[in-house]
Formats: C-alpha cells, structure tokens, sequence
DNA sequence: GCAGGAACGAGAGCAGTGCTCACACAAGGG
DNA sequence: CCCTTGTGTGAGCACTGCTCTCGTTCCTGC
C-alpha cells in the first residue's frame, strides 16, 4: 500500500545508501553512476529519473556529510569549562574526518572538476562553526583587539553576539581546525608530526585561547 | 642533429607543458591522457612511452607545483623585518595559489582518488615550510613554551635550529596558511569573509606573532 | 659499414564511463 | 474506464585509460 510518493523517497535513499557506500570506498572522483545503480539493482540509466546529473548525486552527498559532521560536533559539545567544550568539539571534527575521509575530502577538500558549489550547501557548510563561535561567545573572555580594517574584512552579523573583535579570530581558529585536519587527512604530516593527537588537543587549546577560551 | 635523449627529453617536456595547460583548465580529474596527447599531436597509445600511466603523469605534475610554489615562496623572501619578511612569503603563497588554483588543488587539496602520494614528493614538499621556519628561527624571538608532551610530538630535527619550542608553533602557522589559502580558493569564505587581502594579512600577522616574530 | 636490436609512433581494440532517447508497462486521478 | 504521468529497460553515442601488435626509424656493437 505504499504510494508512489514513498517508493520514490525510498528509491532515492537506497541510491543514496549505495553512492554514500561507494564514496567511502573509491572517492569521490572515482564514483560510478554505473556502480551505483548495479549496486541498487537497476539498469544505469534508470537513475536518471531520481538525479538529473551526476554532479546533483555528489551536491546531494555534500549536504549529507555538512550535516554530519555538523551534527558530530553539535552532539559533542555538552556543557562545562568553555575550553573543555571547544577542545571536545574539535576532536569530534576530528574523529568524523578520520571515520568518513571520502566525505570529509568531499566538503573541505579541492573541489570536484567543473562542479561548482550550489548555493544549496551554504546552510548546511555552518553547522561547525556556530557550535564553535557559540561557545566563545558565552564565554565571552579577552580577545585581541583587531586592527580597524580587519574588523570590517568579515561579513557582519554572521551570528548574533559574535561581535567584530571575536569574529577574525574566530574566523582565523576555524580555519585552523580544518586545516590541521585537512593536513593530516592529506598525508602532510607525513613523517613530520608523529604524535598526532597530542599536536592536534594542543593546536586546539591554542586556538581556544586566541578567542578568550 | 638531436640525439634521441635530447628528444625524448623535448617530447617529454611538450607533454607536461601540454598537461599543464590542461590542468589549468579542466582541473586534476578531468585531466584526460587523449586530450593531452591530441595537444601534442600524437596518438594516445604514444605517450605511455613516456608515463606509464596516468597517475605517473599526475606524479611529475605534483612536483613541478610543490618547486612552483617554493620557489615563489623562496622569491618573496627579500630580507629586511622579520615579520615583513614573513607577511611577504605568505602573500607569496596566497599569489601563487590564486594563479594556479588547480595545482594548488593538485598539491593541497584533497588526493587524487587512487592514487597515494609516492616518496617522490616529499622532498619537494617541504621548501615553503623551511622558508617560514627559516624566518622564525632567524628572528629568534619569544615564543610561549608548548608543554612537554607536545615537544615531543614532532620529529626531531626538521630543520637545524628549530627547537623543540619553536616547532609546534611554526608547524601550527604552516599550517594556518594552507588553511587560509585553501578557504579562499574553495569557497569557504563565500558571503563571510569580504575583504580577504586585509584578512589574509591580519591572519599573516598574528600566525607571525605566535612564532616569536 | 652494416646487421641487429632498441626505441618509437600508429592504429585497432577492450572495458569502462556519463548521458540520451525511444520504448514498454504500471499506477492512479479525472 | 480511459489516459496521463511516473518509472524501468536497453540500445547507443562519445568519451576515457590502457594494452597489444605492427611497421619504421634510429643507434650501437661488431
């Protein structure tokens, strides 16, 4: 008694399900429609009907993992000291990165060949962020003045109370968590960090203080 | 008058600046073999005479990018301040990757699928990050003591007279431009960060500050 | 000085890709 | 109950990386 509605909805996820499997294995510029849809049980061109491009598969994927890695670092900030909370989300984007590197190199690595981002990701692309700029601003510690111009560099308003002297360094402490991640996913601290989690709780807490943690 | 090294060398240079030009355009995945070898025209079956394989071509393109942007990072370091030293080679960087955005993306972005970064580039790899090193280290300045567990999380001796102080603070920065760099040429900074050259610099000033400059 | 072998380019071919299109069939609303 | 709409099929196009065979051309050892 299922409508059509919902075989459709469930179609899509089993798509979904299959693609999401196979980014995990081969990559993301290695993902087959082919592969997918033979994994799913129906002909290639079937798929078609569910996905007009391969390029709306990966955006569809690349919201997925926004979320997840958002919803990762969501569920790890549970309450207490302002730096315990930052540095326990910042291992949580970690620990996903590593769990699911296809779909971390997806989101923050370069992006795939003649697709550009859709406007449909921007929403989903924050999640992080405001977990961390959150817990700055309630802690609300010293920072750094900024010089004037570097005040108006960034977009105002991008969250309430994350006032023109936090956002640069906030901005700056975001980059960072995703670039030292990005640089161990990537093999640059090949044979150059060895202890990586030791490095990586101290690149945090250094970030932490640079925005009044 | 060519001996057949002499022409092998030429055929195998007219490949890689063919390659090149193609990367610029398409981007790492879509690089494709056949359209390289029409450029150079020749058959397609040709050019495994020179690469054996599509990822050997990929190799030698990463290494020509990992000395492109050494050397300009090395071009920009004219002495003087340290810490204007130090700005210069960043925006050196950042100059270079918004040229070449698709070999910044071949070297820093995420690894090309099935394809594991062989030995071969590691040496190249590493002249940035000797250039920044080699200013913090020259300026010698005051540096906040890492603790001792993170003294030990790099390797020893990267680099002569960067201490077991300075390194974590140094790797940290390294890896703050890369990250930047990265943002900016992946759209992360889209509708947040508005003026990125005042950014860059305020991030190029503060990373200087942490590594004594 | 010349025969033999290595290097080289051409062309056909294989298995795979994304994507299009005409077709058959079933579901469901008027 | 008919007929529109949604869905899956299979053939086919143009492309990819790569292999193999086959002539030709160049260089080297005798």
């Amino acid at each position: 008694m299922t409508t059509r509605q919902e075989q459709r909805a469930e179609t899509t996820e089993r798509i979904l399900a299959a693609a999401r499997a196979q980014l995990a294995e081969v990559g993301a510029a290695a993902l087959s429609l082919r592969a997918v849809t033979r994994e799913v049980g129906m002909v290639s061109s079937a798929v078609y009907r569910y996905f007009p491009s391969r390029d709306d598969l990966l955006t569809a994927l690349i919201i997925e993992a926004y979320d997840a890695v958002g919803e990762a670092a969501e569920a790890a900030d549970h309450g207490g000291e302002p730096l315990e909370r930052w540095v326990s989300v910042w291992r949580a984007v970690r620990a996903w990165a590593r769990e699911h590197p296809a779909q971390y190199a997806l989101i923050y690595g370069s992006p795939v060949p003649g697709y550009a981002a859709p406007q449909d990701t921007l929403p989903a692309a924050g999640r992080v962020a405001i977990v961390l700029a959150r817990i700055a601003i309630e802690a609300g510690g010293p920072v750094a003045a900024p010089p004037p111009a570097v005040r108006n560099a960034l977009a105002p308003d991008l969250l309430p109370g994350l006032t023109a002297e936090l956002a640069p360094a906030a901005m700056a402490a975001f980059t960072q968590l995703f670039g030292t991640v990005g640089f161990e996913l990537f093999g640059q601290y090949e044979n150059v960090v060895h202890d990586r989690d030791t490095f990586f709780d101290h690149v945090a807490r250094t970030a932490g203080a640079t925005c009044g943690l």
